[in-house]
DNA sequence: GTCATATGAATGAACG
DNA sequence: CGTTCATTCATATGAC
């Protein structure tokens, strides 16, 4: 198939014989928030930034990532193919195709991604992989392993808060907030499992951290 | 097939029909922390409050959470069995310095689950599903609605006892889990631990959810 | 224990 | 040529 995606495997010596990938609920939740904030196809730069992300929460490779939103992609599709299929029937309704891919801000989706970077990440076209798009505000550098690395995740605005500081929300996206909160938590239809949890914000201090939920 | 039973019948706008019940992921996220706590089998009553804890995330009935023991036991069981014939002297990872790749879900694992209920849950023997156990502090009762209940709990997901000593498994561990948990669970800015996830607490605001994550 | 389903992993063809 | 998609297998896990 491609010359190019590693095997994974993990190649780290004497690793149990994990045969493949499970991703943690906060994996997927990351996972799940960025596509549905639109990138459903992170070229490989951000493919890398988000496996640094994810090893916050357990081993993953590149290729894990890679396969992840290749098959999210893939069964997204799927998914809208069969449900046109069999609902066929109501087709004359007011409710356009919309496209199956990428539900963030696509209109009729709810589903906040907090991973928005502000305009949606034209999947298609454009050789990924390769080149270095703009960098869309995903979310600060996880560089790990040194130090504070802090960073914030938010609705088309990056929030840097002070590192002690709790600020713990509500500081700049609040308003941006009530504007999502009309979807509560909602799973597509055409989705799959998961959760419909948003990633609200992610701050990094140092090598410590904590979930917070709140519904 | 799937004979009647009552899979998915929250009929919310928006729900697709599914043939099997798939855990959310915080739902997961309770459930493992309730094992790892100690409570493998919990009995009747302890089941209900599980799910009616479990129900702010999505629909689940009383045999979800029954199976999703069971399961858990057993599984449980059957990877400490494959891992002690496979055990090939691998013991104590040494916590690997976190930096580098493949963290692993290696020995380290910190876990601290918080649904400690300050003692190990003796589940093993008696036959669950009729006593009433002194009801652990799990959690305040949930009684959905918009009861604005407020808790905290911890997590550890994957499992992975072997090595270490955090052999996740029946109420023998609960002991050694508490240690951890003590451990972890000051996780505070300041500590220098890494990956140490858990959910802090849950505070329900009309329906309307979100997570949040600060590492 | 088996079975069914969800989903990670892998491959090859199509596309540009 | 490098990506992406469709297909298929492998494995984890809910249901029984």
């Amino acid at each position: 198939m491609d010359g190019g995606h590693s095997p994974d495997r993990h190649a780290a010596a004497g690793e149990t014989v994990r045969s493949r990938w499970t991703p943690k609920p906060e994996q997927i939740l990351i996972l799940e928030s960025i596509f549905n904030s639109g990138m459903v196809n992170p070229p490989k730069d951000e493919t890398v930034r988000i496996r640094k992300m994810l090893e916050r929460f357990g081993a993953v490779g590149d290729a894990n990532v890679f396969y992840w939103f290749q098959n999210r992609r893939s069964r997204s599709r799927r998914r809208q193919r069969q449900l046109q299929a069999t609902a066929a029937s109501s087709a004359s309704s007011g409710s356009p195709p919309t496209a199956g891919l990428a539900p963030g801000h696509a209109g009729s989706s709810p589903s906040l991604g907090l991973f928005a970077h502000g305009a949606a990440y034209s999947s298609s076209s454009s050789s990924s992989w390769s080149s270095s798009p703009p960098s869309v505000g995903l979310i600060g550098d996880v560089d790990r392993g040194d130090g504070d690395d802090l960073f914030a995740i938010s609705r088309q605005m990056g929030y840097k808060g002070g590192g002690g500081g709790s600020a713990s929300s509500l500081a700049a996206a609040a308003h941006e907030q009530q504007q999502q909160q009309q979807l509560y938590y909602s799973c597509q239809p055409g989705e799959p499992r998961h959760a419909c949890i948003h990633v609200h914000r992610c701050i990094c201090i140092r090598n410590f951290s904590q979930f917070s939920v709140w519904c």
